[in-house]
This record gives C-alpha cells, sequence and structure tokens, in this order.
DNA sequence: TCATTGGGCTTTTTT
DNA sequence: AGCCCAATGA
C-alpha cells in the first residue's frame, strides 16, 4: 500500500480506495474530505489511471490549485499537470471555448461578469421605455440567472403559463421579453454570461450526442467537491457526463449549504443515492479541526434545523475555551474590542496576525472593523467586496483589451467609446445601439460601416471621431498578433489617454487608482511569465481575460504577509482559523432581515452559522451590538437568535443578558408586542447530549435514532393568528401592504400566501412573518 | 457635448 | 454615509 494512504484514518481510506462506481462521502466539518479527495486522486493515478481521463469539479481555483500542488508531491509535477481540475465555470468554459463554434459563437467569446450584465439589462429596460423602478435591473438580473439555471430558455419560459402569469402578478409581464433580448444580445454580443457558461455546456451536450460521448469517454472519473452547493444546471451537467461510466464521487456536507440563493439544490445531495445505481455512502463524522466545544456548540446550531441529513460530528479534541460572547454599544465598540482581544491573543498565546479571521455576514460591516485595527497598527486583508477585478480603474483597462479580442463585445465598447472623454456623447451611442439592434450585429460593425448607413445622420465631425476610434482599435488588434499580452496592455493605456487621464487626479484615491493599474500590468507580466511553462497556453490575451473574468478574490496570490483575515461568512467556507470572530450576531443583519420569512431561508442562515463557527480550531468569539449604523443611521439592534439556539454550557458571556433588551422576534407576537413571561422560553430543550469520545456504532445507531428531527418550540398565540385568514389586509415591515389569499398549514407551520400592492405574492411563516393587521 | 450637483438608493450572501 | 445616475447649466 502506498505510503501516504497510512495519513488516513479508517474513515477516509474506504471512499479513498473505493475507485469504481458511484459513491456518496458526507463529510462533517473539518472531518478532512479535502484529504480524502487529493489522496483518492492521487491513488487512482497509482492504479495507472491516466490524468486526462480524471475531472476534479471544485468550489473556488484557490481550491483546485492547492489540491493540484498536493497531488503534484505525491505523483510528481508532470503527471499532476495533465488532470483538468478546478470550478464548474472554469473548466466548462474550456470546453466552450474549444467547442464554440457549434454552439454559433465565437471561440474567443467574451464573459460578462454580474456588472456587465446587469449594465446589459439596465440599459434593454431603458430601449423598452419601461419603469425602472417597477423593473429594477438587479432583480430582473436574479430572475434571469434563476431561469437559466433551472435551464429555462426564453422558449421555455413563454411555454409555461405559470411562470408568465407569475410575473404578471409580480406587476412585470414583460420579464419575458426582457429575457429574450438580453439572450439575443448577449450572443450578438459574443458574449457568455456566468449562467450561460453551465447553460451553453447543457445545451452542447444535448444538441450533440458525438460531442457527449467524446467528454464521457475522456471524463472515466468524475469527482465533485462541495456537492451540496450545485444548482440544477450543474447536476445536469454532471450526470450527463458521468452517465456512461458511472464512477462518480461527490462530496459534500448538507449543513455547509449556504448558495441556495443562487440557484443551488440542497436535493442533488439529499438525493444522490436516487440518481446512480448501487451508490455507496461514506461518512466522515469525526472533526479533526475544532475543540470539543466548537464541535458541539456548532451540533447544537444545526440540531434547529428540520431539514438535514443523518450526521454526527464528534471530536477527540481537548474540550478548549468557551466560546465568549460580548454585547458592545455600537459597531465602533465592537470593531475597537474585537481589535483589542486581537492585540491581547497575539502577545499572551505569541500567535500570529494571519491566526485570526473576523466573519461578517455583510459586507458593509467591515468597515468598522477595519478602522479599529487600523489604530491599532494590526495587519489585515479584506477579502471580497470590491474585488480587484471590479474596481472601475482596472475594469476600465480590461474593457479595452476585451474590445481588442471580441469587438463585438457590447459592454465593453458602451465602457470605452468615451472613456477618455473623445466627444463621442450619448446621442451618438443611442444612434449606434439602435442601428445595431435594427441591422441586428454589433454596434462596433455599424461602426466600421458607418458611411454605408447615411440615414444615422451623424455629422462629420463625429463621424471622423468615431472612425480615429475604430482604427485605434484596429491597430491594437495588429500589435495583438504579435506581441504578448503585457506589451500590448502598455501600448494600450499609454496610446488611450488612460494613464494620463487617470494621472489628472492627484487625489490619493487617485493615486491609489494608478498604482492598481500598474498592479494589473505587473499581473500579466507574471502571467505571461507564467503561461511559459504550460504546454497547452499560449499566454495570450484571450487567455488572460478568461481567468480574470472566472477570478475570485481569495485566487489572488498574496505576498506573504502576516495579517489578519476579514471576508464574509460565504467567502470563508472552507478555510479554518485558530481565532475566529464572528460579528454582527444580530436579529436582521444576522439572521439577515431578508432571509427570515421562510423557514428554508432562516435554516440556510442557520447552516452559514454553523459553517461561520466551525472555521475556528481554538477559540470563537461572538459578538453584537445594541446600536449600529445602517444606511448611514444609529439604529438599534437586538442579540441574534442564534445566540440562544447554542446551549449555554458552551458559552462564556462577558455581558450578562439584559432581560429587557434580551428579546427575540421568536417571543414577539404578530402584533409586535413582547410577552415577557415567553422571554426565556426558547433555550433548547437539551437533546441527547453529542458524544464526547468515539462513539461505538452501536451507540450511533441508537443517537440517529433518537435525534429529534424538529424543535418546535416556539409558541404562538392562537388566538391571533385566527384573525389572520383569506381576505384579511395586512401590513408587513418590508413588503407593505397586502390581502391574504389563502392559509395552509397549521400551528408552528402555518403560511399564508399574501398578495401584496407591490412586490406580488409571498408565502409566509405566519411565525416569523411581522404581519399587522389592518 | 461636458462638468457639476443634488437626489435617491443602498445592504445579503457570489461564480 | 457613500455611490451612481439624472437633470441642469455652460
Amino acid at each position: 500500500m502506498e505510503e501516504y494512504l497510512s495519513q488516513l484514518n479508517e474513515a477516509q481510506l474506504a471512499p479513498t480506495i473505493h475507485t469504481e462506481g458511484a459513491l456518496m462521502v458526507i463529510a462533517g466539518a473539518g472531518s478532512g474530505k479535502t484529504r480524502v479527495l487529493t489522496y483518492r486522486i492521487a491513488y487512482l493515478m497509482h492504479k495507472g489511471v491516466d490524468p486526462f481521463n480524471i475531472l476534479s469539479l471544485t468550489f473556488t481555483n484557490k481550491a483546485a490549485r492547492e489540491m493540484k500542488e498536493r497531488i503534484a508531491q505525491i505523483v510528481g509535477k508532470s503527471e499532476a499537470k495533465n488532470l483538468w481540475m478546478g470550478t464548474f465555470h472554469s473548466i466548462f468554459a474550456k470546453i466552450l471555448r474549444f467547442e464554440a463554434d457549434k454552439l454559433g459563437y465565437p471561440s474567443n467569446f467574451t464573459i460578462y461578469d454580474s456588472q456587465d450584465s446587469q449594465r446589459l439589462i439596465s440599459s434593454i429596460i431603458k430601449e423598452m421605455s419601461l419603469d425602472k423602478d417597477i423593473y429594477k435591473f438587479k432583480q430582473v438580473h436574479s430572475r434571469i440567472s434563476s431561469f437559466k439555471n433551472s435551464l429555462i430558455t426564453v422558449k421555455a419560459y413563454f411555454n409555461n403559463p405559470d411562470l408568465m402569469e407569475a410575473d404578471a402578478m409580480a406587476k412585470k409581464p414583460r420579464i419575458g421579453e426582457i429575457y429574450q433580448h438580453y439572450v439575443d444580445r448577449c450572443f450578438k454580443a459574443g458574449a457568455m454570461d456566468f449562467d450561460d457558461l453551465l447553460l451553453r455546456t447543457n445545451e452542447l451536450l444535448n444538441r450533440f450526442p458525438e460531442v457527449l460521448a467524446k467528454y464521457q469517454n475522456r471524463f472515466k472519473y468524475i469527482l465533485v467537491d462541495e456537492y451540496q452547493d450545485t444548482n440544477h444546471s450543474q447536476y445536469l451537467i454532471v450526470k450527463a457526463l458521468a452517465d456512461r461510466f458511472q464512477n462518480i464521487c461527490v462530496v459534500g456536507d448538507d449543513a455547509q449549504s449556504i448558495y441556495a440563493f443562487r440557484g443551488a439544490n440542497i436535493n442533488n445531495i439529499l438525493n444522490f443515492e436516487k440518481d446512480y445505481d448501487n451508490v455507496k455512502t461514506y461518512r466522515l463524522e469525526q472533526n479533526y479541526r475544532s475543540t470539543r466545544n466548537i464541535v458541539e456548540a456548532a451540533n447544537s446550531i444545526i440540531d434547529h434545523n428540520k431539514t438535514k441529513l443523518d450526521k454526527i460530528v464528534w471530536t477527540a479534541n481537548d474540550d478548549g475555551p468557551k466560546i465568549i460572547v460580548n454585547r458592545l454599544p455600537t459597531d465602533g465598540d465592537e470593531g475597537r474590542y474585537v481589535a483589542s482581544s486581537i492585540f491581547e491573543n497575539q502577545m499572551t498565546e505569541q500567535r500570529k496576525a494571519s491566526d485570526f479571521a473576523i466573519l461578517y455576514r455583510t459586507n458593509a460591516q467591515s468597515r468598522a472593523m477595519e478602522d479599529a485595527l487600523r489604530k491599532r497598527g494590526i495587519k489585515y486583508r479584506i477579502y471580497g467586496g470590491l474585488s480587484f477585478y471590479q474596481r472601475k480603474e482596472i475594469k476600465d483597462v480590461l474593457a479595452y483589451l476585451r474590445l481588442i479580442t471580441n469587438p463585438k463585445d457590447e459592454e465593453a465598447l458602451k465602457r470605452v467609446i468615451n472613456y477618455p472623454a473623445r466627444g463621442i456623447g450619448a446621442t451618438t451611442i443611442d444612434k449606434l445601439v439602435l442601428a445595431a439592434n435594427h441591422y441586428k450585429c454589433a454596434i462596433f460593425q455599424v461602426m466600421e460601416g458607418i458611411d454605408r448607413i447615411p440615414e444615422l445622420k451623424i455629422n462629420a465631425g463625429t463621424k471622423t471621431k468615431l472612425q480615429n476610434f475604430v482604427n485605434m482599435i484596429k491597430s491594437f488588434q495588429v500589435t495583438n498578433q504579435t506581441a504578448d499580452a503585457f506589451t500590448l496592455a502598455e501600448e494600450v493605456t499609454k496610446k488611450t489617454g488612460l494613464v494620463q487621464e487617470f494621472k489628472k487626479d492627484a487625489t490619493p484615491e487617485g493615486i491609489a487608482r494608478i498604482e492598481n493599474v500598474e498592479e494589473l500590468l505587473n499581473g500579466m507580466r507574471d502571467f505571461v511569465e507564467g503561461q511559459k511553462e504550460i504546454d497547452e497556453a499560449t499566454g495570450s490575451l484571450a487567455e488572460f481575460l478568461e481567468d480574470v473574468a472566472l477570478a475570485t478574490d481569495l485566487d489572488k496570490e498574496v505576498d506573504d504577509e502576516d495579517r489578519v483575515a476579514l471576508m464574509t461568512i460565504h467567502l470563508a467556507k472552507g478555510l479554518e482559523f485558530p481565532y475566529v470572530y464572528i460579528v454582527g450576531m444580530e436579529e436582521d443583519l444576522f439572521p439577515s432581515g431578508m432571509s427570515m420569512n421562510t423557514r428554508s431561508e432562516l435554516e440556510e442562515e442557520r447552516r452559514l452559522f454553523y459553517v461561520a463557527l466551525t472555521r475556528a480550531e481554538k477559540q470563537a468569539y461572538l459578538t453584537y451590538t445594541l446600536s449600529r449604523y445602517r444606511w448611514g443611521k444609529l439604529i438599534d439592534a437586538e442579540p441574534s437568535r442564534f445566540i440562544e439556539e447554542i446551549d449555554d454550557k458552551y458559552l462564556e458571556n462577558l455581558t450578562p443578558i439584559d432581560s429587557y433588551r434580551y428579546k427575540s422576534l421568536i417571543n414577539t407576537d404578530i402584533f409586535g408586542a413582547v410577552d415577557k413571561s415567553k422571554l426565556r422560553q426558547t433555550k433548547p430543550v437539551s437533546s441527547t447530549p453529542p458524544p464526547s469520545h468515539k462513539p461505538t456504532d452501536d451507540q450511533l445507531q441508537k443517537l440517529r435514532k433518537l435525534r429529534p428531527i424538529s424543535k418546535g418550540s416556539q409558541k404562538v398565540d392562537t388566538e391571533t393568528m385566527n384573525k389572520l385568514v383569506p381576505g384579511t389586509r395586512v401590513e408587513h415591515m418590508r413588503f407593505g401592504i397586502g390581502q391574504i389569499l389563502n392559509i395552509e398549514g397549521s400551528g408552528q407551520d402555518k403560511k399564508a400566501e399574501i398578495k401584496f400592492t407591490q412586490g406580488g405574492i409571498k408565502k409566509l411563516l405566519l411565525r416569523f412573518a411581522k404581519l399587522k393587521v389592518l
């Protein structure tokens, strides 16, 4: 047996060497699933499987890179580099580039990021003269995105009366038309958005049996990490590719499913056993990462969820310190507390800055943390938020580069055609767009043939300006034939006047902008150098742009500087830190006010909390405030229900509970009044205590049986609930005024279907919806 | 056509 | 409080 396999425990070894057939690995937090995936691939290769035949889909590019490095250490670099390993988006973007002509796309198609998509949708809404207050571009985008992720094409949409009716009821009857225009415009621009990378892959595999066969035969072994976060579109791709050999291994943890909001379907993992023949399921339940206190506290949280797979996470680690809970007056104080606590731990425990992470629910919370850390002189790095490649100045440079590789790219064109200002104004652009729509071609093509379209009525001066622009781009295209990406980019920033434009601004921000552009150019130089080492890569501009489009903030190489990490909980998935501070543990923030209306949304927030807590190896801190700045205003806050849900024995409260402030929405009746007699009622009923050492199989069986499925502990005043009958007019905090159409379910699960004057029909769980009878 | 200003909107999370 | 966009005047 290979030496590396001895590093695995029994539970990890079994799925690692089970190479044939379909298997599912349910892996608790910190149970070593990455190790299983890595060694499994190494093992396959040792058994003689060609790396070309292995497809491994990961959640981030960083995870892929790290796994590849690890595998390279075991099987050798030259073998490992042939593995197909990456995110769904990056792997299938490569395949789509190769097969693009079959779908009528150019192989150098652009990838639109969310901002590009939203700008395009915005302009479509404007061109259709629709009310932008009703058709909000972000909402429309997310609606279209969800269609695409469910494989609902424009045609399918118009064939589905339910969907159309739902949009009509929401006062947005023209969503379908917007969708139609959006798809057409993307296609015409030679652009795919993020969702297209999956949708078009499905199209490719469905429409072309020979292509399907080719990739089925190629990918004899398929591995999917974070399977619980795959959406329907991804699910179908995997299913199609695995169909022939059925050598598929999916790894996931239903308790860490946190992407339902972008279409992830938890049923993919819950139903895996039905999808393939003879599925073998393995469980990794021993946590190696965290102290027992943290593991058990996390278990006590997830116990509140109804929908979950049977799984008991335990650890042999020490108890460790309790989770510290602290209440602070404001968000500023919260930041100062966290900063000084980090400072203290650094001193007393001799810890590096990189041993600490501050996790929050929303990016907006980072500011208070930053300020405090900066004042204390603690180095930090913020991940996510406005990522490097989303900054305006970077996008400006990239837009020129995009336009050079794909002149049809409409969003890139509109971004730079008059930046820096060259006298091509909105009127002219509108005319061009109109003509492009009319002739069903790209704007750039209209500009090239401007002399042949006299009806445009563009005056001679403007015409010259347009021609100069076209010629400039064309000359860059010539350069692109011979020069590498870095050389070209340098020329572009100079000749377009971008550099001069940026230099006009001498403010600190302006200087930072120039530095960012320099950093981008340096990054391109590194890229060109790096690509020379890879066989298939050409170091072309197109390749660089693809990497950039699909890069996440986590992927960016950083100097090895020792810094505290600040990020959202979503971004922290898969990472671990000795010390973790989870800040903003307040109702309406975490759980988010947007996610408290249905049980499933609330359960997702709870899983998010579970993810946050299980990032901690040694010590976790939870903080909340009494009031915090939101939307520029100081507003009152109350502690998150999630704090209450953890059994007290795992917590050390630095600020004992002040009973009148400590009210949770659960205890608030539907009229908003607080029933003080019920204040402490939601303390978790002590369930079967989690085992403190490795349980025997017998014990595990028993625990699984005893495990309560639902708590159903909150009582709601039935009398007030009974007032809510169909026809009642009610007011909701967020959705405004509406009328109850229907009531369903009973007791704790009673739901009302409500038609709101604005925002359409919503189904709300009465226990959580703060409804006022009118 | 361009620059400035004021108003409105934002905050859920991301490939 | 900050960002983006639209309206306004030069």
